[in-house]
DNA sequence: GTGGGTGCAAAGCCTTTGCATTCCC
DNA sequence: GGGAATGCAAAGGCTTTGCACCCAC
């Protein structure tokens, strides 16, 4: 692909991997944190709400108090980072794929993800200008909301 | 300025433009509607529990539910919107300032807002190219967070 | 067996709703 | 005076906390 813009489901590691990882931080590999991670790597950004449902789903009783626990220790371990996409409510994502922006539907509420390589270059360009403002830019968050091509 | 990237304050409509208007709309301008709407202008994005606090600094004493009816009031006029940059809690901004985003100091919360021409011209072009792949985008919000020059 | 993981109940915060009262035009 | 604005109480949704019990290693 060598268009500039990229427009994709941005690849997501495996199930395996994840928890190997915990493995090696000698972390336990419960039925639930192991349903969880698999929920979250497979979703785009899910709420705790929204974890809970696609458990139940899955037949997988689980109380939610366990859920936002789990949630709060992947972040604790780096391989979820919180998003702030919609209001009252937070999403959560996994936090090692490649860097990407949001692309919601307005209607249906499904998100895509967006990689734009000439994005990031007009990006870095301004956070070097504002640095010199005195204010050091340490991350960015982009979402684009519209109406996918089901709901269009 | 020539500079493509321009970072400042966005200039703010005046309190008398906006009563004016609402005015003209036949609304009822009362002391909270007043004083909520000064708030919302004064500020950056602001949320429900901070224009309380603010009202209160201005001895103001205002139930909280008529604030939550006021903002959803101003946001029905199409004179506030609702931003979600922190998880757990809506802020709200003035809707009718110049297209921005938001720097935001991930230490001491304050937000300012930057304006970069180059930015809004990668943003069109992309936009361009996922409509091809048929998701219509109707808007964006972008966020930078980082340290301002104080906390930094 | 031990320490982390889990469930349950309760509470906290943000937000909304219903109803009676008050105030602006 | 009439209709919108307000206050108060209650409830609902998301999230956190405390404590007792349980399970992965």
């Amino acid at each position: 692909m060598t268009d500039a813009t990229e427009l994709r489901i941005v690849n997501l590691m495996q199930l395996g991997d994840l928890l190997e990882k915990l493995r090696l931080k000698k972390k336990k590999i419960t039925k639930v944190r192991k349903a969880v991670v698999e929920i979250v790597l497979d979703s785009g950004p899910v709420s705790v709400p929204k974890i809970l449902k696609e458990l139940a789903k899955k037949k997988i009783l689980v109380n939610k108090t366990t859920v936002y626990r789990e949630i709060s220790f992947l972040l604790s371990q780096g391989l979820v980072k919180e998003i702030s996409i919609s209001p009252h409510i937070t999403h959560y994502e996994f936090a090692l794929s490649n860097h990407h922006h949001h692309l919601i539907c307005q209607k249906c509420g499904q998100m895509k993800e967006v990689v734009c390589k000439e994005l990031e270059g007009s990006m870095e360009r301004l956070e070097k200008r504002v640095s010199k403002n005195g204010f050091c830019i340490k991350k960015h968050n982009l979402e684009f909301f519209g109406l996918c091509a089901k709901c269009h």
